[in-house]
DNA sequence: TAGAAATTGTGATTTTTTTCACAGTTATTA
DNA sequence: TAATAACTGTGAAAAAAATCACAATTTCTA
C-alpha cells in the first residue's frame, strides 16, 4: 500500500513527532517546514521529503496544520498496534525502563520484569511482577510476547539473548553493552548507550 | 592528521569496540572482518574500510589482532581525555545512568546530580551528590562542565536546559522525549528512547 | 612443495540520501 | 488590487555511503 520509507526518515518522523507534541500542549495549530527545520537543524526540503511519505499535505504560506501532521504519522509509525515486551534484568536500568509511564502512550506495553536476585524475585516495579527468569517459559506459553527488552550486565547478555530465543522471542531490544550473536530471523535493537557516549565524545573533539 | 571519519563509522566502532572487549574476554586474539560483519549483519568490506581509518593493518588469512584494533578505536574515539559530566534530574533513569559504573571506564565522570525535589536534594547516588538546581553556577564556576546528561521530564526540558546555555555549557546528552531548542554553538545528542522504540516497532510490522 | 582456501586492502560501481532550485500557491500588505 | 513574501511539492543534481570485484598475500592441506 504505501512506499517502503527509509530508516532514516523514521527516524527523523520520531523527532517531528516530539516536536509536535510540543506544539499541542502550546496550543499551537500549524507548522512550517523550515520551523521544524531550524529546531533540529537540518534542511527545510529534507523535512518536506520526509512529510511527503505521509497522506497529509500542508498549505502554502502556512505550514501543516499540526493535529494532523501529528495523527499522519502515528499512523505511518504504527502506534495502534500495541506491542507486549518483558523487561530482562531488574538492575536499575530495568527499573528506570518499568516506571518509564510514557511507554503505554506509545503502545508499549510492559508485562513484567525477570531477574535472577532472589531479593528482587516477587516484588513489584510500577505495579509489575518481577519474576525469576526460569519462568519466561511460563509467561510466553501463554501471553503473545513482542518484544524483549534486555538490561543485564554484560556477561549475561548472550546466555540470556540465548534463552530469548529459545522461547522464540523475535525482537530485543538489547541494553547491554554487547553485541548479541543471534539467529537471522530475530532482529536486535542496539541501544548502546555507551556506545552513543562516544560517538557524542567524538564530536566533542572539535 | 587523521581524515574525517563518519558518523556512521564512528557508530560502527562502537559496536567492533563491544565486540573486541568481548573477544579479549574469551582469550581470542584474532577476528576477522567478516567475522564482525557476520555479527552486526553487514557486509564484510564495510569493516575493512571502517578499519581503514584506523592505522592499523590485518593480516591476509588470518585478520586482526584483537588488542591491537581495539586500542586503535579507543585512540580515535578519545576514551583518554576524561570528560566531566552532571546529571540534571535524578528520576529513575537519572538514578540509573549515575549507577552505571562503567562509565567511568570509558572517559565519563559523572560528578553530581541536579533536581528541584527536596526529597532528593542532600542524598547521595552511588556516592555522588545531589544539588539543588539552583546550585548548577556554583559547580559551573568552580570547575569545567563538558557535558550536561539531561534526564528531566518532558515539560522541564526546554526550560532547563535554557538554564544549562546559560551556564555555558555545550554539550547537552538529552534524554527527555523533547526537541531542544538550542543556541547553534551548543550541541544537543538526542537519545530519545521513546523514538528508537518506535523506529524498532515500525520494523516489527513487517 | 603445489594447490586450495581465506583474508586484506582498495579502486570502481551502484545505491541511497541529501541538497538545490524553482514553479506554483496563498496569505499579507500597501 | 497588485506586489511581495513565505510556503509547499518535487524533479534534478550532488554528495555520501554501501557494495562489488579482484589483485595480492598468507596459511593450510595433501
Amino acid at each position: 500500500m504505501d512506499k517502503k520509507v527509509s530508516e532514516k526518515t523514521i527516524s527523523r518522523m520520531t523527532l517531528y513527532h516530539c516536536i509536535l507534541t510540543d506544539y499541542i500542549i502550546k496550543g499551537i495549530d500549524t507548522i512550517s517546514s523550515p520551523q521544524i527545520a531550524n529546531l533540529l537543524k537540518i534542511d527545510d526540503s529534507q523535512v518536506r521529503k520526509d512529510i511527503s511519505f505521509l497522506n497529509n499535505s500542508g498549505k502554502c504560506r502556512v505550514g501543516y496544520l499540526v493535529k494532523e501532521l501529528k495523527a499522519s504519522i502515528e499512523k505511518t509509525l504504527g502506534f495502534s498496534k500495541p506491542k507486549n515486551a518483558i523487561i530482562i534484568g531488574a538492575g536499575n536500568l530495568g527499573n528506570a525502563l518499568a516506571n518509564y509511564s510514557n511507554f503505554a502512550n506509545y503502545g508499549l506495553n510492559v508485562l513484567a520484569l525477570f531477574d535472577t536476585d532472589k531479593n528482587k524475585i516477587g516484588t513489584k516495579i510500577n505495579n509489575k511482577n518481577v519474576y525469576s527468569i526460569d519462568e519466561i517459559k511460563n509467561l510466553t506459553s501463554k501471553i503473545d510476547i513482542d518484544m524483549a527488552i534486555l538490561t543485564v550486565p554484560r556477561e549475561f547478555a548472550q546466555q540470556t539473548a540465548d534463552l530469548l530465543v529459545k522461547e522464540n522471542i523475535k525482537y530485543i531490544w538489547n541494553f547491554s553493552p554487547a553485541v548479541l550473536d543471534i539467529p537471522q530471523d530475530v532482529e536486535v535493537w542496539n541501544e548502546n548507550l555507551m556506545g552513543n557516549f562516544l560517538q557524542f565524545a567524538y564530536k566533542m573533539q572539535d
